[in-house]
DNA sequence: TGTACATCAGTGAACGCGCGTTCACTGATGTAC
DNA sequence: TGTACATCAGTGAACGCGCGTTCACTGATGTAC
């Protein structure tokens, strides 16, 4: 027995994701707290009432943007954690996935970047408490790496948000460099590429250098 | 002969800086483009309408708050590049001017973490300026020093830009963590000095790890 | 030093506008028998 | 399969409110002689 979601609840979770996308839309413009419900409705094409089906308020609304953003962010983080190539390999992919990823989702990274410290404090608190689960997913990966022997838990943790932040403000920086001047996107990708290669090379060699 | 402004001169000044204080203020919990021009009046306690003897709109306010708020940041990459001391030794005061920093300007920190990405483009194109000088001043400070002999001056610049970057997000961390559970700001505080520590770590092996 | 005029920071009334929210409603969809 | 009733996503009028901006003004400060 199919479990199809009858017409009325299918044609609800259409709406609502009409409002999700015309916010995002807007979002790219200003913040999430100037963005106005009847401006968003009035994109969607619906009566200004009828958001409070969806959303008590914006700020609900935000928090619903989160987790679609951070969900497609999260697929990034995990696509970069599979990689199994050698260090160098690892981060010229790093840095493609990166690339790509803002290519084909740039008003999440927007919105996540302008949000993280914006003026909502429940988006920003799903901001953190995403990022959060992020570094953690990424330090549990690290600890199943050769090269994290004698590492400290703490310390692999410190490594992991050292790179889970790096990755956010590297997306951040392409996504701003793409409607500066022409090669300004390359000089940012080729910077990136060398810092998370100097990051690394503090990595191997932190435990004989005293780093603990 | 002294410079003194004049009754009319002096008076302009302070109430502009009246309202730049105000709004500073405000910011607190709200972003740049959410705030109006009534509120920030209403709480210096003038007309609304002499907020146009001082600036056109917010955004114009916005800018001068960036000069203001990077002017003191400004002074606080300075102290943190005038240190001669060993490189351990170095990170540990490092981190404390920013924490010194955090609780001395917090308002500040904030207003930057949040506008840097926020929804108003002229006052995002001036603290990207201005990081950028920064950037350009820590490259000039690194040059000099012993441990950047043969580095490239595209790798010195990335360098600059990685600790810069550092600095700010650390300092906006710091601030986060201020109203977060006790302890939390000691954690952040410690995991940042780790996180520098393993970036000079990387910076001393970066010729011979091959990094350029 | 005194006088006459210019400047201009701050005032206060007035405006039109879009906002968020309330409310009773409609009519298509869902459900029970 | 048909009927009678319940549900509920979306409507549309109405509201009071605070907003940004205009305008002519006031009166203290500044300047020229």
């Amino acid at each position: 027995m199919s479990h199809t979601l009858g017409v009325r609840q299918a044609q609800k979770q259409k709406t609502r994701q009409a409002l999700l996308d015309a916010a995002l839309g807007l979002l790219a413009e200003q913040s999430l707290s100037s963005l106005g419900l009847r401006e968003v409705t009035r994109v969607v094409g619906i009566a200004p009432t009828a958001f409070y089906r969806h959303f008590r308020d914006m700020g609900e609304l935000g928090v619903a943007l989160v987790e679609e953003a951070l969900g497609s962010l999260h697929a990034m983080v995990r696509a970069i954690l599979a990689e199994q190539a050698a260090a160098e390999e690892r981060i010229d992919r790093t840095v493609a996935v990166v690339e790509r990823h803002v290519r084909e989702h740039p008003a999440h990274i927007r919105f996540v970047a302008r949000e993280r410290h914006g003026g909502v404090r429940a988006v920003r608190q799903a901001i953190a408490d995403e990022l959060d689960r992020f570094a953690e997913e990424a330090a549990a990966s690290l600890r199943t790496e050769p090269a994290s022997e004698g590492w400290s838990d703490d310390d692999v943790r410190m490594l992991a948000e050292l790179y889970v932040d790096r990755l956010v403000t590297t997306a951040a920086a392409v996504l701003d460099a793409e409607d500066g001047p022409p090669g300004e996107a390359e000089r940012v990708v080729r910077v990136a590429r060398r810092q998370l290669r100097l990051i690394s090379i503090g990595q191997r060699y932190w435990r004989e250098a005293g780093g603990e």
